[in-house]
DNA sequence: TTGAAAGCGTTACCAA
DNA sequence: TTGGTAACGCTTTCAA
């Protein structure tokens, strides 16, 4: 490990001083080690079918040349690029982000790179990107929610790669699905609320367009306000951008036209965190005015006071279970069913 | 925008049932437009180098065979890949992840992909990444921070390539860095403090293993004392990842050793919220009997209750600024100076 | 276990 | 403005 040291100051300069350079190929590599190129290829994928003697002559002429291979080539010739791609509206929440660490963590030891892009939430900017990344010509597209335009499952369905939808089950995916009902874990959370006896619930949720997830939550919500017999009333609900910020400003609003309400469900735990930090701010009590839930179990929502009760995504599991899959579909082996539902976890905390 | 329709059930069985299918090259595209392949190339990298006439044939035949290029036979021939690395250390937190998006924003739609890799912090592992990356034949490569192994350094040295350094501004960059002083930032809230009369100041920084931010920041804190003639004593630093939990903890073991403590500075607005938090759990009041200051400015950061004071860092700006530093050397277009500070600000709020 | 030749799909080079 | 030919560096195919 070091910070500084003996380095060029012009690194445009840096000519072949040392005898090594950028350009050395798999030729190269297999002249100075005595053997076909041919081999040199095999002792990097399957070093297995090679002698150990030849392994050994391959080893010290790449590490004596400084060869590094040339992926493109590979691609170009055998048509894997070890490339999987994965589409998430935004990186900015760290839901997304555990996700894609945990696909990464097992997709990376296995020699596949993800390439990521995010969508700010538009379906149109995810046509954008399918479009563009295809090129590359990834081994598999992975896509969160089931919420695409027609072109972009027209791409994917004419690329012939494996397409695995995440986090929210759906019931007609384009290929795999793998996630959780948010549907049915905002329905158990209005359950919980109401069996714990508030009259009054409010409804934060986040924007509608072109995101299933908060789609199902809110019609989870709604479900469950219709199968105890409480009316449902379009005031209930704010909507509002997963942001701390507007946790507290859709409070605000939710309070203006609630003014009785007892308990807020938020749909996220960054609004959630807000409601609750707002609360702290105006001096409600929480939950003895007014409780509050939340959705997903983000780090801060268990050290908050009061702890906050809300739904606990298999978030780093979703991410694993979908690169483990995405490897055993590429490897050939066999896969489980289409539809995959990972589950979730209602956290009673003291909030609500 | 649909969620469902009259989708295959069995999409490995999608044959060419509509006439097109994903092996349609440049030069079906050519033959139907009745133009040579080198025509069809440049009509999609140089679109005014060719007639507006031909031009239209061209798009026409590429809609009709529903023609997707091969960026690899692209990559191999012409040395450019368009990939852009970037290797950071934690995705999870949002600070890295706002500049990854920002430095997205501008790649896209230059025709850029972001390859990105997170090393939990290791060294060791960011050299890994960055050989398996340049496998890839990267354009350019962007790293976190100037603290890499020699390897790494060697490794980029010889690939040619333009390599950004970012985050941190450091006095030896391989080739350009771009960022902010972690130290002079931490100095400067060191100094705030001390202005501000508080006479014992605990501090709470993050691990030191191969991570030159939480150094630098760690000491501008106590060049800050030093310069004011403050004693430093190693018990008033606590070291702890950077999570919400461990700001808790970390505040508790400060006060143990510190009882008096009438300040802490914790180097990361997620330990210094936990801190809060703690603060607001134990009925510490903030900033009367503690005062407390953080470092990022997280989302959340002007939300609490007192809000937080802390060290703005442009990471938007960071990105942005970096990934059209990139484009320029790439197009080979002057560019400025090697080390680029675009600084930070101090944000006093209530709570220090 | 090893190798020779062919070819992947694109773009550089040179020519018309 | 357009095109023919060659070449990028690897892996597949076939053969020894």
């Amino acid at each position: 490990m070091t910070s500084a040291g003996s380095r060029s100051r012009t690194p445009q300069a840096n000519a072949d001083a040392d005898g090594t350079n950028s350009s050395v190929t798999m030729r190269d590599v297999a002249r100075l080690a005595g053997v076909g190129t041919i081999t040199v290829s095999r002792a990097l994928q399957h070093p297995d079918r090679v002698t150990a003697e030849t392994r050994r002559k391959i080893d010290e002429a790449i590490a004596a040349l400084g060869y590094v291979p040339n992926l493109a080539a590979g691609t170009l010739r055998s048509s894997k690029s070890r490339i999987i791609v994965a589409i998430v509206p935004t990186m900015s929440n760290s839901i997304f982000a555990e996700t894609l660490q945990a696909m990464s963590d097992v997709l990376r030891p296995a020699g596949f790179h993800l390439l990521i892009g995010h969508t700010g939430y538009s379906a149109a900017e995810e046509e954008a990107l399918v479009a563009a990344f295809l090129a590359r010509r990834p081994d598999g597209v992975i896509l969160t929610g089931y919420t695409h335009t027609p072109r972009t499952v027209e791409l994917l369905r004419r690329a012939r790669i494996p397409v695995i939808e995440m986090w929210n089950i759906g019931p007609d995916p384009i290929d795999t699905i793998i996630g959780m009902s948010s549907y049915d874990a905002s329905l158990a959370m209005t359950r919980y609320l109401i069996r714990k006896g508030y009259r009054r619930i409010g409804y934060i949720g986040g924007l509608l367009q072109d995101n299933d997830r908060t789609a199902q939550r809110e019609a989870g919500f709604r479900a469950g306000l219709e199968e105890a017999g409480r009316p449902f009333d379009p005031l209930m609900i704010v909507r509002a951008p997963f942001e701390f910020e507007s946790g507290g400003t859709a409070l605000g609003d939710l309070l203006n036209r609630m003014p009785d309400a007892d308990a807020v469900f938020a749909a996220s735990d960054i609004l959630a965190v807000g409601v609750l930090l707002e609360c702290l701010g105006r001096g409600i009590a929480v939950p003895g005015r007014l409780a509050v839930a939340g959705f997903d179990d983000a780090g801060i929502s268990s050290r908050m006071t009061p702890p906050l009760t809300t739904i606990r995504v298999p978030r780093r599991a979703i991410g694993r279970t979908i690169a483990e899959r995405m490897l055993a579909r590429l490897a050939g082996r066999p896969t489980g069913e289409r539809i995959v539902d990972l589950g979730f976890e209602l956290i009673e905390r003291a909030s609500a």
